[in-house]
DNA sequence: TTTTTTATTAATCATTTGTTTAATTCATCT
DNA sequence: AGATGAATTAAACAAATGATTAATAAAAAA
């Protein structure tokens, strides 16, 4: 059964959405069940009666949060058509709005794959980024000369911390900077434009 | 009282380690008192005894720990003998290092900061990282037109997301690239020396 | 040594939490 | 309308968990 194409009654929904919120938001553990039954308007019994466990519930939402960040990657990652820059242009532009419309995706992620690192092997399944046609325009551009030589997991992880790591640690520049939540999105927003232009510097010769 | 002068008796250091090595791997609500007790070999009650709560047992190893983790980036940015150039290098080191020893401690920082980002006024006190020498340095670069101009917020946060996001990002490249914890290691020591070459290339005119 | 304070222990308490049960309501089909 | 199965509910259960108590052991003070 594909991830996509399973259906939901819309109790389901419900306990889904509100599942999806509150583990994003405290994690795991610090969620309890009780607490989505309210969020949701359900009866506590109704999680277990439609989703067997706590941890279950937890492991559906999981993958699909997961396959939603990663799959967006991919898809830009070995689109034939665009060029390098433009390959990084869309991804800080797609990753930058989901992650302010999702605050707490960023965090979420990096604490499953910590906690449950081969969750992200069902995931990832023929989604091969270091054989993407990004890092083969890289490479190609290397053997033109237009491009420094450096590791394609170097690239590859600049680009995503550049793009990712300010929304984990949104908190402190928030703090630091003494920000409102819409001076950071605006922040946010000019690195779309300076993230390609700051990686193109790192590259090229 | 001073957060490096407070003294702890060895039962107390017992606890504080056990404790610190469990809410650093697990977070705090994943963390049960009587793992702490199990770790740390002592009885269940002395933790109550010692620290009164868990709660309060956490907050101070939550200080303790963004102390450590901040202080020393701003001894390495306010150093008035340092060129720019050698603070990238340093703190690319001595950060790496530390990531290094310390595998949990990025997620940790995130994650506390995330939930608690108030904890971080009382630990950066007096520590402005935006009026430090490191910044000065980088605005009197583009005044001599050395540098090309750039809101030192994104300076900064570039700095710190090349170095920190692929430690908080491990499980991931590790499975990607399969990779033995050495190789991991040996990476990352590779970017203590490319990642102050990067932001030179980013800034540089 | 005796007394007093401090440290440690096992047992227990009171809540919280994930899950289940059994009864009831609701919708669907004949 | 009546029967059948699905959906929903309130109540309860069992285990886990943070915290406390009261007794004992160890250390320090007298």
């Amino acid at each position: 059964m594909n991830i996509d194409t399973v259906k939901y009654s819309d109790t389901e929904i419900k306990i889904k959405d509100a599942a999806k919120y509150l583990f994003l938001k405290k994690g795991f553990s610090a969620t309890t069940t009780r607490e989505i039954a309210k969020e949701s308007n359900i009866n506590l019994a109704l999680l277990n009666y439609y989703f067997t466990s706590k941890r279950k519930l937890f492991e559906i939402i999981m993958l699909e949060t997961l396959h939603g960040f990663f799959s967006k990657m991919v898809e830009v990652y070995n689109d034939e058509k665009t060029t390098l820059e433009e390959k990084l242009k869309l991804t800080s532009s797609k990753y930058i709005d989901m992650m302010i419309a999702e605050p707490h995706l960023p965090t979420f992620v990096v604490n499953e794959l910590k906690n449950n690192p081969s969750s992200f092997l069902k995931i990832l399944k023929g989604k091969m980024i270091m054989k993407s046609k990004l890092v083969d325009q890289y490479n190609d551009g290397v053997k033109k000369g237009i491009y420094k030589k450096m590791e394609p997991i170097h690239f590859v992880t600049n680009i995503l911390s550049l793009i990712v790591f300010p929304f984990i640690s949104s908190p402190i520049i928030i703090k630091i900077e003494k920000l409102g939540k819409n001076d950071f999105i605006e922040i946010m927003n000019e690195r779309k434009k300076l993230i390609p232009k700051w990686i193109i510097q790192m590259i090229k010769k």
